[in-house]
DNA sequence: CGCAATATTATGTCTGCACATAATATCAAG
DNA sequence: CTTGATATTATGTGCAGACATAATATTGCG
């Protein structure tokens, strides 16, 4: 069993791997530990252990000190979404990409939203609506809440001259946010801007980034129909 | 500027994370390199290493050989959603799963699916339909094909007593996958399993799942109308 | 000058060792 | 038997040193 050709963490993950999906290694097993892997891989156990750990970082292990490394019963599958920003995704399927900005004004923020936010009731954001084009086609309508308290300088940005979405991107790291997504039908606003008929099922997502306990911005985005979201598992 | 006091990678990680987002280092800036660093901190390269390995992972620095590393000019924010079991996902929301088989049969796949899946015209795969519900209401419409070629057990599995999803999360590891999620109208047979209307928007997902070259299962699934993604950034 | 060979440099990885930490197993006292 | 202290064990992390690799910078040649 020795195979002493092993030798980068790689090949070793690669090994491994094969022996779950090849089921020599069913799921519920408990695997060998790090020392005797190594042993059998004949190279450190720091080798095995970078290899093990990236396993358990995609889900088909599961590790516990003392306990040692099963097989994952039911291996949680991550789907990973890039979100790159807006001008970039539309650049990168060679099309051009062009904005408009229709609305900027400091508002009160609707019940709904200040509710979503966990914020009072009444409290005022910065409001702006815009939509993204793809070669002088709709490509996604923006409708975005920018918490002025948190962020004072969006105050002074010149969202026509750069997109809200890239202007935050660059100027406000958030510490954690969340990512909904659902299928609707166009609302007079969204068919208007995306120049669609209200009877077309659009893809829709609403975005909140959080700096700690405060909430940065919230936006909605409406996609032009036939948008697909595209992730690798 | 030497602080001898960060003695482990997550601290290291977290002060090079508060540099960059307290702008510190600007987008674009060349970092300083991992010895020198190492330096300032007063810990092994290999433990600099290891953080910068980790933001760079999480998209916000760029790093290249002999080239350093550098702020990411937009970094690439990733959503991460897992996929459970069907089950489990209904479940976890406090109801009742049921789950009914409607069709099974070994057919030949539809030309635009052999050509998703990289095969010959004509392929025959096992097909089955199936609803899954939660508290008796229709959750989600499962349209799905499976490669008796790669899984031959799959020919012999009760899917009726198990899900398929269940039994193929449980019995076929996979290497690659992808995951499409769009908007749809219900075509006569969603509408039909959802019981909703042809008017309604949902949102559909289709997840394919490869052993290596080999494409395990494709699969449709329409979810009932409502239903959201909801992810972690 | 242009181009190819060579040196330099930053990151990538491995090794062997050490100690830390978390979780379990064991065992003794009540 | 139950409870709590203690030993054991597998993983987590750290260190110093070494070599590998990729990409850039430099040098020398035609």
């Amino acid at each position: 069993m020795n195979d002493r050709s092993l030798g980068n963490w790689r090949e070793i993950r690669a090994e491994l791997m094969r022996r779950i999906t090849e089921r020599e290694w069913l799921a519920g097993d408990l695997l060998p530990n790090e020392t005797e892997l190594a042993a059998q891989f004949g190279c450190a156990r720091a080798t095995v252990n970078r290899a093990m750990r990236d396993i358990a970082n995609s889900g088909f292990i599961i590790r516990r000190r003392k306990g040692g490394s099963h097989v994952a019963m039911t291996p949680v599958r991550r789907a990973v979404l890039s979100i790159p920003v807006i001008r970039i995704e539309v650049e990168s399927s060679g099309k051009v990409w062009r904005h408009v900005l229709h609305h900027r004004d400091l508002e009160e923020v609707p019940p709904q939203i200040c509710k979503e936010l966990a914020l009072p009731g009444g409290t005022k954001m910065l409001h702006t609506k815009s939509v993204h084009f793809a070669d002088d086609r709709p490509f996604v309508y923006e409708d975005r809440w920018i918490n002025l308290a948190v962020l004072p300088e969006a105050a002074m940005a010149d969202f026509a001259a750069e997109s809200a979405n890239e202007w935050l991107v660059r100027n406000a790291p958030y510490t954690t946010g969340s990512f909904t997504l659902c299928a609707q039908l166009p609302d007079a606003q969204d068919a208007l801007h995306l120049d669609v008929s209200m009877s077309q099922a659009i893809l829709v997502a609403i975005r909140t980034t959080w700096l700690e306990a405060h909430p940065i911005t919230r936006v909605r985005l409406a996609y032009s129909p036939s948008q697909v979201l595209q992730m690798q598992l």
